[in-house]
DNA sequence: AATGAATGAGCCTTCATTCAT
DNA sequence: GATGAATGAAGGCTCATTCAT
């Protein structure tokens, strides 16, 4: 019964980051969100308290998920350079093997309705926690230079992001993780990265 | 009369990215538009063809003389430097003195509807080009090592929209102007930036 | 079994009454009856027909009750004065004891559905004879001068209702016991009633 | 301009009394009311903001409409009993003359939404209070004895209303009007009138 | 018998667009 | 050109009823 229910739960979900990342949160239908779900329109109303909620759910469930997973690789690493390698290769490839939740994330990141603003806020600012975390621990390794970590991570974000963008709305995109070294390359200069000695 | 007219197509234009900045494009009614405006709601279809055209005008009239301006300043300074302090002192001196346009942009820049996709483009693309550009000269002149543009640009426009993101989203933020010379500092070193000698 | 059945059927009902009370028939939900009746919403459907059933039963089980329980305190009395006395006060108190279902009453007693209409009007043409016999009684007896039965029923039945109608509808109500003597006192002036002489 | 609007105001507000007669508030669609007002459903919306207001209007424009004549009907009469009798025949003559209106008020006089509810109140409470001035008028002339004025009203009221509403219910009805010496020979002798001796 | 998840018809309301004035 | 009343299509959501378990 509940896994039964746990695998509805997920297939609106799924289905949902597809009807959003067709048309875009508003001009996605619920009865398209049924339809793609193999549902009927009502049964989404059981499992969510309404569109917004669904929406919400997306970025609480994938994206909360993306960064736990993310927090655990990096936990493994020790340098700043591997850090930031796990972050630019771990964002990529779960945008490359989620290409509908790419789309709705650049889609409804900025979102100026507050209560679903509110929602995203929420993983994304950890996302964000956990970059400047690494550019800290960086400094105090002494393998950067003072730096704002808050000025380095809008960068670092916004490159990612940027990139995840145009391969997004390209027709015919490079793969993202071909841009993974020339980023790093980028990233290394900017933070004037020294290789650690012992 | 054509001044007249251009008035209130200008009048109607400026009503639109203030009220589009309220609730983003779809949420946004006409009826709000003339209100802003000072015009009836039929007024408006005397100007535009519909309120997707009102977003695509908005986008090639303000971008574009934004774009126009942008290129004038560039082709008054020599180093890639000084093209890189312009076009983030240039951004961001536009973004902070129209912040609704800010917010348009932020908001809707990210569409996939793909008329508006495509109107965006066209000065989006202009710009992406321009940034390129300052990149390109740089290698050619050896300040900057061999790179490829395209990256860097994506680091760059990247940044700026990332940073502009944030100043639209937070309640009380720092100046964006505060932002251009540790922003600058981390593009020079990531695109290993030498001071030309002559 | 059946007492069981019996049990549910009831609790459905006495689940119903108070349901259809704080929000009127047509703005409960079925979910609510069964939350208060402590049974799943399937159930309720395998002791009534639909929804439009449960409203029918409570009239006809109920109301029905209440009039053979009033027949029979009419029957243990002999003067028409004590035939009014018993209405009014079996009426009020029987309200007053079941403030739920006398909400009900006010609120779906003109119904134009048809087939609720129906449904109600067995015990309340049975409760207008009752009333009219009373006044009928009164007229044989020469307690009554001549009057119109109908007409006088229509001011007797009229007179409760509104009171109860006040009573349900207020915040701080006067008991509805306390208006007895008063309405009594109107009504006996309106029969003309006489002390019956032997 | 003004006139065509005020127009098409009653000629929804005529519309939804017929419409509501039909099958009640909650389950007449608002399309229903357009339809027989012969206008879009969108243009309901632009008089009235929803169908709870429509249906707070019926009650506001006519029911008012109907107690401000009243008032002055009754400022033309001397006697308590020309008084009742202006009371009694004005209730029913207006009910018959405006059946659909009648309906509604059987039907929605009793509401439990609190809304709705207040908004019918305002009118209601001002016709109780005319009708518990007729009394106390009576009692200050010594036409009536001391008597609870509320009491009295709930009879008269009370009686009037079940007169109405048992018209309102039957196929082939008695007039109204046939009610009204019947009527007023009951209300004489409950507040035992006596002929004013100049 | 009892359950409650699932269904889908139906309704209120919004809003882009038109057009008579 | 300018107006704004009118339109009607479209969509989010509720809820009576069913049925597999």
């Amino acid at each position: 019964m509940e896994a039964q229910r746990e695998g509805k739960f997920d297939r609106i979900l799924d289905a949902a980051i597809d009807a959003f990342a067709e048309s875009g949160f508003y001009q996605c239908p619920v009865s398209r969100i049924a339809q793609l779900a193999g549902v009927a329109e009502g049964t989404i109303y059981l499992y969510f308290k309404n569109k917004e909620e669904v929406l919400i759910q997306i970025f609480q469930e994938r994206m909360g998920a993306f960064i736990t997973n993310m927090r655990g690789e990096l936990s493994r690493e020790e340098t700043t350079e591997a850090h930031l390698r796990t972050i630019v290769r771990l964002h990529f490839s779960y945008m490359e093997q989620n290409r509908s939740l790419a789309i709705v994330s650049q889609l409804e990141l900025r979102q100026s309705n507050p209560r679903i603003r509110q929602a995203i806020n929420g993983p994304l600012l950890e996302y964000f926690h956990l970059i400047e975390e690494v550019i800290q621990q960086g400094i105090e390794r002494e393998e950067v230079p003072q730096t704002d970590p808050w000025v380095a991570r809008q960068m670092i974000f916004g490159s990612l992001d940027e990139a995840t963008t145009d391969w997004v709305l390209a027709r015919n995109p490079r793969t993202l993780m071909s841009a993974v070294e020339p980023l790093l390359t980028l990233f290394k200069g900017a933070l004037r990265l020294k290789n650690r000695t012992i």
